[in-house]
DNA sequence: ATAAGGTGTTCCAGTATATGGAATTCGGTT
DNA sequence: AACCGAATTCCATATACTGGAACACCTTAT
């Protein structure tokens, strides 16, 4: 259930197994296949370490070696994180609320936790097969951008939401991307005051989403529920009339999270 | 695109990163949250060590540690994992197929690769929201007892299937599973002539499923797709009939690999 | 209250293991 | 065939992992 997401430490004293997690995210996170030369510029560091920790994290079956000398993802991560995703806590406690979002709203509802300055998607569910299923389960967004996002940096105490924004950079995305510090405070207190949080297209062109924060009692994790939809289908009402709905369902999984850690503490 | 499944040697000579992974796999494919001392006694390592291994994959966020201390898989596994599975070209390439055959047959439709001697299922196509989507992707079963399994391994040439069956166990799932090394040569030369596989109810009660092979030309990776369903709706009959249908797209499936392999050699 | 037992955490000398620069092999190109 | 860049291997050095044991902590029983 309860999930850390301190803010992380810029440089990692996890010795071996920090820079060999570097090396798989590098390789992991990035859109295309990566060949040993680009891996090195990157990594910045020594063609012999390097060579080192790909070879082991290709033993691992961590990443794999295409046909053509470039690393990519390896199937064991698939494996794990098949694991982690069914175990999660949340996401099992939340399900069925999110289900009953989607089947009052008939839009696709989000689940996303906060880790460190980005909100990585839990679960969703949606109604049309046609957009490939899973699409983002996992996905990580920056906070700033997304509904989920705002709400749940929200509800974070001032000094650790300070940490966050700190180093945080703004990436524009669309017209309507909050792009300066000042906008997003101005922003995070309103959607304090209204309990809610509106995505008006600042993250994708046409997508519009109401999200509200959850969280457990310590605190330990954030995060938030959202309902999404093109804006061409999703207009201002919609969006204000979805909010209090929205705000509940997120009510109630946050009362849910504390009966659940109340009695056992 | 192209996969190794090399048959894994038992000792991992990958030293740190081995042992810290074997530690994630233990914490993460376990059903249940362990606490230190349970973790110690299966991880067959001194409590120091232990101790400080399982902090350094804390603090790569890789597993986290819950108000009881107890660990558990951390979402930076699915922030991975959703990256590996968003660029799986097979996947990729194999999405549309899998669309057609759910839709000529109104069942559930899967694509897996053989890893080791366990088939890892990359995507799903299923008709019904019911089910919790995204069941089973990233899930690994046993080879010997699915029908995705059975058809990985019988293009498998045979000094490489000997490794793999020689110390996998056979584990008894309901009363139609294969348990014996015999029964699944016989088996396999039978889907070998053939050229598909069918699954009656050897894993789960109640599934079945007929499947057919997928492999690139140097075999550097094997798997399959499968069509599934419930035994009361799938007699069969409808399992033969679609027989050649999955067989046929698996085909498809493997040339298209081969097309996009070639021209690049 | 106090003691006992179990559980989780920290410490430190010894040493196995990662490091990284340089030399070597490989693979494709002119 | 000879060249060039990329990938791989090698090896002395220094780092960071090891693992036993001592310490702190929380829970339960007396």
């Amino acid at each position: 259930m309860a999930r850390r997401n301190g803010v992380e430490s810029g440089a990692s004293n996890t010795g071996t197994l920090g820079k060999a997690i570097a090396v798989l995210e590098l390789v992991a996170l990035s859109d295309r296949p990566m060949r040993f030369t680009e891996i090195l510029e990157r990594a910045g560091q020594p063609r012999g370490t390097l060579h080192r920790q790909l070879s082991h994290l290709l033993e691992e079956g961590l990443l794999d070696l295409n046909a053509d000398h470039c690393y990519e993802p390896g199937l064991r991560l698939l494996k794990l994180a098949s694991s982690a995703w069914a175990r999660s806590d949340l996401r099992r406690l939340a399900a069925p609320h999110l289900q009953t979002l989607h089947e009052l709203t008939g839009e696709t509802v989000h689940l996303g936790v906060l880790k460190g300055a980005e909100i990585i998607y839990l679960d969703k569910v949606e109604s049309r097969q046609a957009v490939r299923m899973t699409s983002q389960i996992g996905k990580a967004s920056p906070a700033y951008c997304t509904g989920v996002g705002k709400a749940a940096l929200s509800v974070l105490p001032e000094p650790h939401l300070a940490d966050l924004l700190r180093d945080a950079p703004f990436r524009c995305f669309t017209a309507q991307t909050i792009t300066s510090l000042g906008a997003l405070r101005v922003e995070l207190e309103a959607i304090r005051t209204a309990g809610y949080a509106f995505d008006r297209e600042e993250h994708e062109p046409g997508i519009r989403c109401v999200a509200a924060a959850i969280a457990d009692p310590a605190l330990s994790f954030v995060g938030g529920v959202s309902v999404t939809g093109p804006a061409y289908r999703v207009g201002e009402e919609v969006l204000q009339a979805w909010a209090p709905l929205v705000q509940r369902v997120a009510a109630t999984i946050t009362e849910e999270i504390a009966a659940r850690l109340g009695p056992s503490r």
